[in-house]
DNA sequence: ATTTGGCACTCGACCGAGTTAAGTGCCAAT
DNA sequence: ATTGGCACTTAACTCGGTCGAGTGCCAAAT
């Protein structure tokens, strides 16, 4: 059990090295912070911390910075959650007025988290396995050509098109169109393979060849999106960064540009807020990384995920606060349908 | 005029300097092209070039570096096409094969465009505007919302909900649908404001206030997205570079995420391969990289632009090459409709 | 009239020594 | 348990000196 006052001696240099970039020494820490303690006890304290792993020296006779163990112990049991402030309060409120389009809500969401965490913002778009169709369209381009619309109830809409084996005519292709909707209309996508497994018997076995392939378009849209799409912003700041950094550039740039990283990144949709730490997350590129998450989408079945991510020495309470916020902001404004 | 030899020196001082960044002197570039010359007599010619404005000294002692100006003569008068290597063909020749949608066929393209020329790449969405109305669904959601959704011929769609002000019966829906598709079916985009001009007129004056909501949101979808979208991929190759650029790498980043910003840069969309060497173009956060771009689209009325940014110290025969190739097949695979 | 070798000159890059300042750990005193 | 004092460590900074690449110019050679 660590003692209080050690606790709030690495508070103290968690504070003091986000805000400076540098190493923290005993005595600029017992000026800055008053704690009633005399740099002499503190650096007995920092010894301690240091056997737990909590901070480290870059070097013999320079100060201490935060370890991930160390960021991990603040953020879990000593930051507090630091209010917004006015403006950005106000920004959150109102930056989704005017969305006109799923798209248009993504994108300014992302935006938006870039611009009031000052880190680089990743959101994903709304997961289509969970959420619901709301109408299957079918449009004849040619008699052997068909093109599918999925609408989603967060908004979404995918297209593909089909080619036919033999003609369709106007009335099949009216059949298909209302019999799918009749079957798939408000059902979630994950469980529409099953709702569909019987579908081409209600056809004409002259049909079915055409039928057949409608419906496999139709699978493939359902299921093929689960590797999902995510739109990063805000990828300037980071070279607004300390510059011990730029040796990682590259390579955090290059993870960023890979979606299936990001989305390995976001994890699980889950409820409430998340923090990963450098090492805790796995991706070698980006142990010098922590990221903040937080699910969104209607109350109960999160839906996706947005979040930040930044140097590990980032300011962890602001980080959190706006990502949960701008998090809820999103979620009510989907479930309210735009 | 200028000696021909004397644009020998030049294009030798551009290679080189492309190839190690670093200022070329007299005696290596003796050295190493094999320009039956002394170095004093290269100095000579120097003196001159650098007189001309073409190449310039980042101090005394140091060896020339080539101005803006000089890549621009380079560019325009002594640069062969350089021919791109197998793999690089192979890889342009094949990367559309399987793209399902639009998106994909965007996505796909800049992410080629940015893995050959190890650049930043950017690429425009076909832009609507010179595109063509495939298809127009309306979806009745509730009796007082409806769905649209535009389909273009070259895969795009958009989708925007309307509120109306009174209920609207199915049939009058199915009658919309029909009507508005015998309008504007294979009808420019540009041109629908016109074709619907005084369409309204066709249905009940008890109607017209929907039919009006309606077709306002069509126009609105017409026009608003000239504005258009674009997509950037390949940042990560900006941290790959000199270690003079990082001065100015924020403002690249930043710049780089400005939709408009990109458009501006991709200019004028037309025929051919163009190019803009650092100062030539006007975003100050931007004088030190240059851009390559082409049209693409259908033959006679390109769509869209797509190209390349990077430092203006870059390989201009390889990446106008690449550019263009990709620009040509991009065209071809959206002529032939996917 | 050009080209070339030679030479004096410039100036950033690199190196090593010395100094500084921040910070530590430990110990004896409180 | 806390504190002041002290010896020690070490990166960062400063400096003078050397080195090397490169130039411009001039006189000789072609």
């Amino acid at each position: 059990m660590i003692a209080d006052r050690r606790l709030e001696i690495l508070r103290a240099i968690v504070d003091d090295y986000v805000a400076t970039n540098e190493p923290v020494g005993s005595k600029v820490l017992a000026a800055r912070h008053s704690l009633g303690i005399s740099p002499a006890t503190i650096r007995n304290e920092m010894a301690l911390l240091e056997e737990e792993g909590l901070i480290s020296q870059p070097h013999t006779s320079a100060g201490r910075i935060p370890t991930d163990l160390g960021y991990r112990v603040f953020v879990d049991r000593i930051s507090t959650v630091k209010p917004l402030s006015a403006p950005e309060r106000r920004a959150i409120d109102h930056f989704l007025e005017g969305a006109v389009d799923l798209d248009d809500v993504v994108n300014r969401t992302v935006r938006l988290l870039a611009q009031v965490t000052k880190q680089v913002a990743i959101v994903q778009y709304p997961s289509l396995s969970k959420s619901a169709v709301r109408h299957i369209e079918i449009l004849p381009l040619t008699p052997m050509r068909l093109m599918i619309v999925l609408i989603t109830d967060t908004g979404r809409v995918e297209q593909r098109i089909v080619e036919l084996a033999n003609q369709m005519s106007e009335a099949n292709v009216a059949k298909l169109r209302s019999q799918l909707n009749l079957l798939c209309a408000g059902e979630k996508l994950n469980l529409i393979p099953n709702t569909l497994k019987s579908f081409t018997e209600k056809f004409e076995p002259t049909e079915r060849t055409n039928v057949t392939s409608a419906v496999n378009v139709i699978l493939e849209m359902t299921i093929e999106r689960s590797e999902e799409k995510v739109i990063v912003s805000g990828t300037a700041n980071l070279a607004r960064i300390p510059s011990d950094f730029p040796t990682s550039f590259h390579p955090i740039l290059e993870a960023l540009e890979e979606q299936v990283v990001l989305l390995h990144l976001l994890g699980e949709t889950a409820d409430g807020t998340k923090v990963k730490i450098g090492h805790e997350q796995d991706n070698t590129n980006l142990q010098s990384t922590s990221i903040v998450t937080s699910g969104y989408g209607p109350e109960g079945e999160r839906v996706a995920n947005l979040g930040i991510i930044g140097p590990t020495r980032m300011d962890y309470s602001g980080s959190m606060s706006a990502v949960s916020a701008v998090a809820r902001y999103v979620s009510r404004f989907l479930e309210e349908g735009f």
